[in-house]
DNA sequence: GGCGTATTGTGAAGTAACTTCACTATGTAG
DNA sequence: CTACATAGTGAAGTTACTTCACAATACGCC
């Protein structure tokens, strides 16, 4: 079916693929979404608890870095999870004007087992797949990611992954 | 290096490769939102101009339908795309509840901006990879979407992507 | 010890994207 | 012609963000 050198087709399944992943991209991100609605809980305020689950207490400066957005941001995210009970403000040790933010019993438990849906999630999706399909797939993931890292943006395709 | 029957380091691969996922689909999105927003473009106001420019002109109610999101919301995209003159809301031609909207030229412009940037952008991330291994992402992804579709929620990762 | 300066968290106010509910103007079936 | 469904929008509310201003604290330096 490739007979000439390779310019032809390959433009044409080079965006085939980056649609597909747009596509699911969404799909993954509206799963996730309803998957934490259905816990009570928004995506931003899930991305703290998880940040909080896998690097531990932390200043509130420091998830506002680590998370990408505002200090500002973070103190009403807290303010939510902490009437939630999921997360406890406590005094800095050494620093009376930062707080020490941390996961309560309660979050917790929340947390694990957002990691096990996870972990089932990859099951379902991939648990199957021959070991040798599996490498070849996170390995072009992978280029992906580096690639993406280095480019600054120029103009790109909306949110429905539709050709 | 797999002697055994399959479970013992499959389930770290699966695990892998989601979190790999989940960390494109941040990169990705974050990477379209800057290039939008350069453009004094929001994600929610682009996907409407890319369904109009794909599906051409249509009513409010179907773009509401087709973007997901309530009728009511479209409402309030549109005036703001109207308002910097990308589209047009124009009468319905046999239903007079109706409004049709459409590209205006210079949304059509954009649209197509809009869509060379993507194309770039696929070339930049594939352009250069054997179509051998193209195919088999892209067939990975197929499967992943697939399966994806099929399953209700029960919870899994936030944003962050990091493992 | 005292000061100037940087830093931490938060009040105030604003934006974008959504939602639900109520209401008007039309279409349409009987 | 009436009853009911449908298209778009005003009003009001939520969540996630942002910027700006400010009080409390930390800290380097003379």
């Amino acid at each position: 079916m490739k007979l000439l050198h390779n310019t032809p087709d390959e433009p044409a399944t080079a965006r085939a693929s980056l649609d597909r992943l747009f596509e699911l991209a969404e799909v993954l991100g509206s799963l996730m979404q309803r998957g934490l609605a259905e816990r009570g809980l928004t995506t931003a305020r899930a991305g703290v608890l998880w940040e909080l689950f896998h690097h531990g207490p932390m200043t509130q400066r420091a998830l506002a870095a680590r998370r990408g957005v505002t200090p500002r941001n973070v103190t009403g995210l807290l303010d939510a999870l902490e009437e939630e009970g999921l997360v406890t403000r406590g005094a800095h040790p050494t620093d009376r004007r930062a707080t020490l933010v941390s996961l309560s019993a309660k979050g917790r438990t929340f947390t694990s087992d957002l990691r096990g849906g996870r972990d089932e999630l990859a099951a379902v999706l991939f648990g199957d797949l021959p070991p040798g399909q599996m490498a070849a797939f996170t390995d072009t993931l992978t280029v992906a990611i580096d690639r993406l890292k280095g480019v600054e943006p120029g103009g790109e395709a909306p949110g429905t992954g539709e050709s």
